[in-house]
DNA sequence: CCTTATTTGGATATGTAATATCTAGATATG
DNA sequence: CATATCTAGATATTACATATCCAAATAAGG
């Protein structure tokens, strides 16, 4: 259907307007679940980017994109050539959901503190006022550090038990739907 | 300088390659600096957007954008017209970080769960299987909600305290910095 | 009543990051 | 040698944070 000029702006108008800024990119859910995957298909020796994808219907370039960081991360290893693909790189039980944040968004804090008390009213007072860090920045620290903390108590072999709870016989599905033809 | 029909991703080649996704914007810091301002200046009247943006070098166009979220949220107060500006809605002691926070960036948990394991091995499971949350969805946001009750237990009165302790005389100082003669 | 200073809401502009694809090169299989 | 894969980089697209501007409403003060 033709633009007939109008702009974005304009035809964005309708949409919600409540802003989500906080956000975790779907890279981290995508790694999370590929771990899972890779634990119940490793026995197999490597998966390849295309059969992660098939598994959860993801665009197989990106997911690859995505996969690099948790090999430079030392959470997969990564095999080139033919038969090659990826494999954890150790049991779930020693990643951590912090772990799979860290590698795809990197070490850091949500709260990137501009200083802005130092523009204008603060401008005056004597450079020891700074050596102390702006109290905003500290209470907004230490609130990420539980965040931190608690994602750092969740291993991935806690995940998968509760999601084999929930769905019995969820490892022999994930290799019986594996092992059905694909077109 | 002229472009030279150079793309962005050209002229970005040498930026740094570490990605920094979960972020919270910088209106939230303005928010929470603002809010302290208004109660160190808070017995004159309400403080037009104009000397708030001045007090920490901010655009004053782009700040009172930010500002208007906050009253929605009945954090502050607005008064239209000659005279006006913004107060405090209630004490310092009755705002917390998570106020701020929820005002400004909206109620969306930072982890959305895109139910990806809906898409491909999953598929063949019993519905049953998915009244179920997500089990990394249900981690994520337990760790979330962590993150959230620390921000909850900030209130903007504990953080002016820590500022004041660190640079005695603050209240002083602001209101000296504001009846000094502006260009 | 008029002028001025302000908030409010909407439209708009700009830059950057997330999302996604593609290609070339390296690597391994058989 | 052909094929399948990972790796790295360039590129394209879309959404969002950042920022400005304008029109309308509101209030103060002469």
């Amino acid at each position: 259907m033709p633009d007939r000029g109008i702009t974005p702006a304009v035809r964005n108008r309708t949409r919600t307007a409540t802003i989500e800024v906080v956000k975790i990119s779907e890279g981290v859910e995508w790694a999370a679940h590929c771990c899972l995957l890779l634990d119940w298909m490793g026995e197999d020796g490597p998966v390849s980017t295309a059969r992660l994808a098939a598994g959860y219907g993801l665009p197989p370039a990106y997911l690859n994109k995505q996969l690099q960081p948790l090999v430079k991360a030392g959470i997969l290893t990564s095999t080139a050539g033919k038969k090659g693909g990826f494999r954890l790189a150790r049991p779930l039980g020693e990643i951590t959901l912090m772990d799979v944040l860290a590698a795809i968004e990197g070490p850091a804090e949500a709260f990137q503190c501009a200083e802005i008390r130092q523009n204008g009213v603060w401008a005056d007072l004597p450079a020891s006022a700074f050596r102390a860090p702006c109290a905003i920045d500290a209470a907004m620290r230490g609130a990420e550090l539980e965040w931190r903390r608690a994602l750092a108590a969740q291993t991935l072999a806690a995940i998968q038990s509760n999601a084999e709870l929930q769905a019995p016989g969820l490892r022999t599905q994930v290799q019986e739907w594996y092992a059905r033809p694909r077109q």
